[in-house]
DNA sequence: GCTCGAAGTTAGTGGTGACTCACTATCTTG
DNA sequence: CAAGATAGTGAGTCACCACTAACTTCGAGC
């Protein structure tokens, strides 16, 4: 297998095991094992675990905004907002993607990290704003709704059976209807 | 000093530094250092470093819910949601809670710690009901924003003299007044 | 003034984890 | 086929860290 193939290797499985443990809480180890290679090998490829765990939000969040600029192209303005939030519902199955969101937050002590995470949600941020055609607080409240479902994600307040669990995991149907915000 | 006092004064060193790194990203070396304390100490009056975490978390939790709480004491629905929004604004100047809150739901992949969290989300998330009379869409809209105020804190972005950095890291003025859910 | 318990420390210990070094195996190319 | 590059590993290093054991200090009560 060729170095680069590797490396995606790697990154997929990096992903997995930030989402369940974050940067502090995930050895090399459990990526290299999760990838099916030694561990001194990780380091060939990854120069540290940090530019590792960055390389991992960046696809993270590429997943994600790609994900919901597909979804939205072509659309008009209020289907384009619909179209994405149905893809974001949809992002919920898996989770992965959330949590290692959550975690790069978390892991925004690190400065080096802040800067790419900003640079990550940023990317985010812009892209749907630019296919939504919207701004403002229109947009801030759709932003918002998707930091509600990452932690209910972290939570997993799929699986508590009570009526405000279940309100917290998934898009507010109607919220999209009326445009509440002036932008 | 009696352990209770001192029990007190390691809580709080806690909360300081496990809103810096989180559980994993955190020694006990270094909350006790910030406590004044010798880090074996800690261990007579903390069972576990799991243990010291959940109490900081529910510490944490608890001053933000209790905040909130008061400002809306005895006013009526809409001016309790108002005074909320604005004292959830106040909490923002102290980013410590809010990014123990953040390090708690990324640290809910340890079941005894997901279980806590989901206890202390409960509560914010009731006695925020309670107060303002409210549910449905429009509460689960109000916590959002809450969510993504915590993301705002951690990227740090008042730092960031951007637009769109702007607008992440206040409560959106306008949303409170038109009820935009049903109920 | 002596004892007893509570506050607190110093010096470990066992384990882990990021990262390195020296090595092997395989493949390509002149 | 010789030789260099490329994929990959086993064994180790060094620092850190959660937690323990054994000791000291000191104030209160008899």
């Amino acid at each position: 297998m060729t170095a680069d193939e590797r490396r995606q290797e790697i990154l997929k499985a990096a992903v997995a095991e930030f989402a369940l443990g974050g940067l502090e809480g995930t050895s090399t180890e459990d990526i290299a094992r999760r990838a099916g290679i030694s561990q001194p090998y990780l380091f060939r490829l990854y120069p540290t675990k940090k530019a590792l765990f960055i390389a991992s939000m960046e696809a993270a969040f590429g997943r994600i905004t790609t994900a919901l600029e597909d979804s939205a192209r072509g659309l008009d303005d209020e289907r384009a907002l619909e179209a994405m939030a149905d893809t974001y519902t949809a992002l919920l199955q898996d989770r992965e993607l959330l949590l290692v969101q959550l975690h790069s937050y978390a892991a925004c002590g690190d400065p080096d990290i802040r800067v790419a995470a900003r640079r990550c949600f940023r990317k985010l941020w812009s892209t749907i704003s630019g296919v939504a055609g919207i701004g403002g607080e229109r947009l801030t409240m759709f932003v918002a709704v998707g930091m509600l479902l990452n932690v209910a994600a972290a939570l997993e307040l799929d699986e508590v059976d009570q009526e405000w669990a279940q309100l917290c995991s998934k898009v507010p149907p109607s919220w999209l209807e009326n445009g509440d915000g002036p932008d």
